[in-house]
DNA sequence: AGTGCTACTGACATTAGTGTAAGTAGATGG
DNA sequence: CCATCTACTTACACTAATGTCAGTAGCACT
């Protein structure tokens, strides 16, 4: 039986026409950016191949195309979006132990920190992120209205910045490295380890909140 | 004139025959080692790539799999390599800032950052990284036992274990992330910020190891 | 000098990955 | 109910990357 390749697969062969279906383009295109974000998370950077994403939503790899226009335009997509779900999670205001535990949530657990790393290393010849967010400053300024609203007479406005700049740079360690670094600790598989750290991390920055240098 | 692909390549046409250069096999594997090292940290994940970085050395890409075997198998040198020069570069003592400025040299400039961040980006499956070294227990003894010597009565063991994870996360999240961290606090370009960071964060842990808590 | 070992090379096979072309079919508005 | 728009498909073209093969040549040893 002759194969009729561009014609519809002769229907009476096909048990289930399997009737197609079609999502609105947001719709699809959400879907897709999720996919790939889970591959970069769980995979690693070299995982992002169209043809495996595609069989990851069951659709062809040309869909991608389609909505992407090609794959550089896929990742950028992912990292606009990927920055814009970072940002929103990490700007809800709490109190210390809880901001940590959160931060730690989004950076580690749903992957942000990969993903951040990721797009810092592929990222050739320093061309900034575009759309920067200033979320380091808008937190910084809370801290320090908080000092100040807190009686610490001594506070002085880069101490915020360095505080909030310390914490971010070692949530980010810590979601990336943690396993390594409590293994190089010499605490195994201690999975509580982390958790301690993070209090203790807290407990810090309060002692910072109050002291009067 | 019809070509004799695989004999010689005519020697009369070549105006200098150009003698082959021949190296011992540690050496050529140390100068492929450290040429994939340069492309890793200064043009990320994707720039190990045979064909360039034989280029770049001026060799022929099958000297590269003659001496690892396969791309696999440069990769996992690369690794045991560049985490052999961490271990080497971060276990040498010395007073707090001074060390702080150390391992941001080694971490940033060096690429060490960029490296670890490949390497656990692309580890698939949580295999741990082979041969891990216990560089955080060592570090966090030696400071522990600094904390008893200086009279600090109420050290635990464990507050120098974190102090000693707080900075490894901390440098290495500020290796990798610094600019974006400067830029995100509102300090677009001042190359000094950095510094001063790290220059603060030494002050707040000899507060930290002299501290009675 | 000759011989053996192996670092090294050019040419090629293979595969995998991105992107294109052309056509199919589901939804929506008239 | 028809026309149009576009999400989506199959088949294919092209490129680039890893790896293989057979052969070349530098170097050490006798």
């Amino acid at each position: 039986m002759p194969a009729r390749p561009l014609d519809r697969p002769s229907p009476e062969a096909k048990p289930a026409p399997e009737r197609r279906r079609r999502l609105p383009a947001a719709e699809a295109k959400g879907r897709i950016l999720a996919a790939a974000q889970k591959r970069l998370t769980e995979s690693g950077p070299d995982a992002i191949r169209l043809k495996d994403l595609a069989r990851d939503l069951g659709i062809s790899h040309p869909t991608i195309l389609h909505h992407f226009g090609s794959r550089e335009g896929l990742i950028e997509a992912l990292e606009r979006h990927a920055m814009a779900q970072l940002e929103a999670d990490l700007l809800r205001p709490s109190d210390t132990e809880e901001t940590l535990e959160r931060v730690h949530r989004t950076l580690g657990d749903e992957g942000h920190a990969r993903l951040l790393a990721w797009m810092v290393l592929s990222r050739r010849e320093r061309e900034p992120l575009e759309a920067e967010p200033t979320m380091l400053r808008t937190l910084a300024e809370a801290v320090h209205r908080e000092r100040l609203a807190a009686g610490h007479a001594s506070a002085a406005p880069e101490d915020s910045v360095f505080s909030v700049r310390l914490v971010a740079a070692a949530m980010f360690g810590e979601a990336l490295l943690g396993p390594i670094l409590s293994w190089s600790a010499g605490l195994q598989d201690d999975p509580s380890a982390s958790r301690r750290f993070r209090a203790w991390l807290a407990r810090l920055l309060e002692d910072l909140d109050r002291a009067d240098a």
